[in-house]
RNA sequence: UCCUCGAUAGCUCAAUUGGCAGAGCAACCGGCUGUUAACCGGUAGGUUACUGGUUCGAGUCCAGUUCGAGGAGCCA
């Protein structure tokens, strides 16, 4: 019976068989430790020369690391078993090769950053890179799982748009038959014609970004979960974030207890995030900033957090304001200028909009964008106008405010800075199975 | 686009003032019944990123180029 290494603990004292790859090998006289994966964990299998055929022993004694095979043997419970979860270990009675493996180029010792990601295709395979991606995928169930629980239709929204609306120096542009097309950067736009029909909608997929990013937490490609709700202000729109946001995140430790161990990260920063989140206007951002600059000593640093009223933050002002709370906070009212010209204006205040970014803890930045949008079709018509967007381009969405306009708002989650800060890990190129990069589009 | 740093064996790195190209890991051979990136002995492994310059002599100094890393900017 083949047995996923993930549910060993089951069946102590059986024979079982598993199948995968060899992760790692060593030996010592008369035995042999292998480390086998199968995509569900790690296992030590002991082959132990007494207990084998000397041609089974001979050839697990020199069998190349990656290489395929399937073992058989039984299950034992031992607290030295190394392993993804471990203490679990099988004594080896037969060893099939499916393939030798060629000598592979990714050892157990450290390696730099661009050799592995030239070997990414590779790189997976490795026990850090597979915990991450497994948190990933609960993730993006969990997305799922959580909107589709709670109402929301999961609605398409086009990957090829049409041509540009405002500056398209941070799109990627294709050739589209005799006409030029954009890679979306959001669905947004059409989420909120899909709101009219359906009520509660998001759309999943990924995103592109053209811009010239090269820090630890952009991607040129990468993936985004847009909910949009009809009959909904910022208000409401906060408790559906931190609802949401705290579900993905403890199914995560539900789920992958075995893999955020593995990571190192420490449980307890996860199990706290909990609603309600703090709230914070810009305002009051901005002089927090401005408190923890003056106590700021490292010249440097203090220049880095250089900050005026109506500057949108850069991501030393995030990390500082991050640093103050130990779940993620809402920042609210960003002044109108820095951000989209769709987002609601506050009611005597027309400076400041009804948008909110949602920061996670410990540096990891924004992880939400979110507003309430116009309602009013010659608001927005004024506010397309004193940007000098195109009216034309727009028109299908100014219609969306003539025919039953209702307050509406929505929000967008970047999966890859949410998996890199449940994972506690460096850079959000780890966060991504094949990360797209200013300069990086291999493998 | 800017600032800083880097490129030497398959990988990670060392090489003193400009003076014989080195080590660990991986590979290969051998030893060991509990390894956890084992340990011990041995073998093999080099266009020092590229182009040019200075010099009796360049991995090392100079100029340029390419590629990469960290940070900033950018991120409706």
């Amino acid at each position: 019976m083949v047995t996923p290494i993930n549910e060993l603990a089951k069946h102590v004292g059986e024979t079982v068989t598993l199948q995968g790859w060899l992760y790692a090998r060593t030996d010592k006289g008369k035995l042999v430790f292998m480390q086998v994966r199968d995509g569900t964990g790690i296992a030590q299998c002991v082959v132990f020369k007494r207990d084998v055929d000397e041609q089974t022993f001979d050839s697990a004694l020199h069998l190349s690391q990656e290489s395929s095979l399937v073992v058989e043997g039984e299950v034992r419970s031992d607290q030295r078993a190394p392993g993804i979860p471990g203490g679990y270990e099988l004594s080896v009675k037969a060893l099939q090769i499916v393939q030798r493996a060629e000598e592979y180029p990714i050892g157990p010792k450290e390696h730099g950053v661009d050799f592995l990601m030239d070997n990414r295709h590779l790189w997976i395979r490795s026990s850090r890179q597979w915990a991450v991606l497994r948190v990933r995928t609960t993730v993006m169930r969990a997305i799922r799982g959580w909107l589709d629980e709670h109402g929301y239709v999961e609605v398409s929204t086009p990957i090829l748009t049409p041509s540009a609306a405002e500056g398209t120096t941070n799109l990627f542009e294709v050739n589209y038959f005799d006409d030029k097309a954009y890679l979306a950067q959001t669905g947004q736009l059409y989420n909120e014609a899909n709101i009219f029909a359906f009520g509660k909608v998001y759309c999943f997929g990924p995103t592109f970004r053209a811009e010239k990013s090269k820090t630890r937490r952009h991607l040129t490609e990468f993936w985004m979960v847009e909910p949009e709700v009809a009959f909904c202000d910022l208000d409401q729109l906060l408790e559906i974030e931190e609802l949401f946001v705290s579900y993905i995140v403890q199914k995560a430790v539900q789920e992958n207890a075995n893999e955020l161990k593995y990571l190192g990260r420490d449980l307890n920063k996860l199990t706290v995030i909990s609603p309600p989140y703090p709230r914070i206007t810009y305002d009051d951002a901005v002089a927090k900033i401005k408190e923890i600059q003056a106590h700021t000593t490292d010249p440097e640093q203090k220049s880095l957090l250089d900050i005026t009223w109506g500057m949108d933050f850069g991501a030393p002002h995030e990390t500082a304001l991050t640093q103050l709370y130990e779940k993620p906070v809402f920042v609210t009212g960003f002044p109108s200028a820095v951000k989209a010209f769709y987002m609601e204006p506050y009611p005597g205040r027309a400076e400041v909009c009804k948008s909110a970014d949602l920061l996670a803890p410990e540096g990891y930045g924004e992880i939400i964008g979110g507003s309430e949008r116009i309602s009013d079709p010659d608001l927005l018509l004024t506010r397309i106008n004193e940007q000098h967007l195109p009216e034309s381009a727009y028109k299908w969405y100014i219609d969306l405010r003539k025919y039953g306009s209702v307050p509406h708002s929505g929000f967008g989650l970047g999966v890859e800075r949410t998996v890199a800060w449940i994972c506690g890990i460096e850079h959000i190129r780890e966060a991504s199975p094949y990360p797209r990069l200013l300069n990086r589009l291999y493998p």
